[in-house]
DNA sequence: GCGGATCAC
DNA sequence: TATGGTGATCCGC
């Protein structure tokens, strides 16, 4: 294997290389048993791609940046009293442990194999077929399928090289928001604020629906999937926990079908955390998890013992948000997505890479197209352009600029900014383009403060209040927001975010 | 403010 | 033959 590869036998880098080929999702339910078998196929079917070589240019450049982190971290306890630095970093976590809190009951909802079990839903005759959901690139694999080592994000052709036979469906994008609805509006009935996180997936806070009820957390959690199950015929999964980070994990424990509770006391919690591997926490994926194996931290657990190296490095590593994982700290804020919260607007479109200028702003011209549908139909305009390109090489890049006015949506006009941008960069050859709007204003709010409209006021709008589960009014100052650093750890991985491509599904 | 990187779904 | 699209955040400059 490691011949085929043409890089050393037993490196880090092979591993990680594989492991990223295999896909994102290889830890998941549904393994097979084979692991290294399926790891060989894909190496194979990978091996000379320009996608494998960008691959591989990016671990080498890992390898380097761990290099780097190695050495400044020896540099940095030179004559320093590690002692005196543990007994600090111990003396914040006995300040973060004050401050856990253990009263809300929250729960993460996941749909199995959402798109796959839609579809079977729809035609009874796949059951017992190998088959997948996606386009060139799979988006849900069948539970069946990931016995083969098919995944999500996976190229068509590798999961057909893993099993020839396999059924890949088109998306059908319009039926899973229409399920997804459904699904969701029943989650309301036991936390009416709740959270989609996504399609498939979702935050409660039940709390209050037990107390009420006089249910225990389990027993509401089971009502609420068979009812689901009931009234859709689709299954779910469920994590029940005392913050949004350990439901989440929960909510994998049991999959499919199933549900795991945790502990609601600190001794369970940091048992529970004490062996979880790094990679299961929100925020850390194959990079960071990479960064954190090279100085010893493979669990939650290593945290505690290298902490003082963290300390050290805290620029890097960020201390406070792995203290804060390590002793199963999260938010346990849960709430509805607000429009206003959003940022950025985009369109981009991948096509096989093309060279002539023609040929580019043609493309430029399409997304320009697209991006003005979606402002115009979500009413956003903004300040700040973005262009992003693809190389055939993989390589990325973006640029941007800024106007002081807000810009026009119209697309003849976001076509001109995406030409401004892109003619210095020129000749190029590339296999995306895309255009994205950031520095967002809401034109629906300006619509209804103009003369004789009613002019809305962020919270004071009265159905807000009524979302508002009674449970967390007055809660929303009380739980303040981690400042996050070091690793990528955005609020994304805490706070969730709710994108409203829900409304983009139903366009298409 | 810009550009590169990382992450989630 | 051949590896997606949308959106968010952080860091270094």
């Amino acid at each position: 294997m490691a011949d085929s590869l043409n890089v050393p036998p037993q490196s880090q880098a092979t591993d990680s290389l594989l492991r990223r080929l295999a896909g994102p999702s290889t830890t998941k339910a549904g393994l097979a048993t084979d692991q290294t078998d399926i790891n060989r196929v894909i190496a194979e079917a990978s091996k000379g791609s320009k996608f494998y070589e960008n691959e591989k240019r990016k671990d080498k450049d890992l390898t380097k940046k761990i290099e780097r982190i190695l050495k400044q971290r020896d540099e940095a306890r030179k004559g320093v009293d590690i002692a005196h630095v543990e007994h600090s970093v111990d003396q914040l976590l006995a300040k973060m442990e004050a401050q856990r809190d253990l009263s809300q009951i929250i729960v993460h909802v996941d749909m199995d194999a959402f798109y796959a079990n839609v579809e079977l839903l729809d035609n009874p005759r796949l059951k017992g077929t190998i088959f997948a959901v996606g386009h060139g690139v799979l988006t849900t694999a069948s539970y069946e399928a990931r016995k083969f080592g098919i995944r999500s994000g996976m190229p068509e052709y590798i999961a057909k090289k893993l099993y020839p036979d396999l059924v890949v469906l088109p998306c059908n994008f319009g039926r899973y928001s229409e399920m997804s609805k459904k699904v969701m509006d029943i989650f309301r009935r036991y936390d009416p604020n709740m959270c989609a996180a996504s399609v498939d997936e979702g935050y409660l806070n039940i709390t209050h629906y037990c107390e009420e009820h006089v249910l225990t957390a389990e027993e509401c959690v089971q009502q609420m999937r068979q009812t689901v199950e009931m009234e859709t015929r689709l299954t779910v999964s469920a994590g029940i926990a005392p913050n949004k980070m350990l439901a989440k994990i929960c909510s994998d424990r049991n999959k499919p079908n199933g549900q795991f509770k945790l502990d609601f006391n600190p001794q369970a919690v940091k048992a529970f955390m004490q062996d979880l591997s790094i990679r299961k926490v929100p925020g850390i994926g194959r990079v960071n998890e990479r960064l954190l194996e090279s100085i010893g931290i493979r669990t939650c657990g290593d945290i505690y013992t290298h902490r003082a190296a963290l300390s050290l490095m805290d620029k890097q590593f960020g201390l406070h948000y792995l203290l804060q994982t390590y002793l199963g700290i999260a938010s346990n804020h849960v709430e509805p997505y607000h429009r206003d919260e959003r940022k950025s607007i985009g369109a981009e479109r991948t096509f096989s890479a093309i060279s002539e200028k023609e040929k580019i702003f043609k493309k430029l011209e399409e997304v320009a197209a697209e991006l003005e549908d979606d402002m115009e139909n979500r009413g956003w305009t903004g300040k700040t352009v973005t262009l992003k390109y693809k190389l055939d090489t993989y390589k990325v890049y973006t640029r941007a600029k800024s106007f002081d006015r807000w810009i026009s949506t119209k697309k003849e006009d976001l076509f001109a900014i995406g030409k401004e941008l892109l003619l210095p960069e020129l000749p190029l050859r590339i296999r995306l383009i895309g255009l994205r709007v950031t520095k967002l204003k809401d034109l629906r709010e300006d619509a209804d403060s103009k003369p004789g409209g009613i002019k809305r006021v962020g919270l004071q709008l009265p159905q807000f209040v009524l979302q508002v589960h009674p449970v967390l009014r007055g809660r929303r100052e009380k739980l303040t927001s981690t400042r996050m650093k070091g690793l990528g750890c955005h609020k994304m991985a805490t706070r969730r975010l709710c994108p409203d491509f829900m409304m983009k599904m139903r366009k298409s």
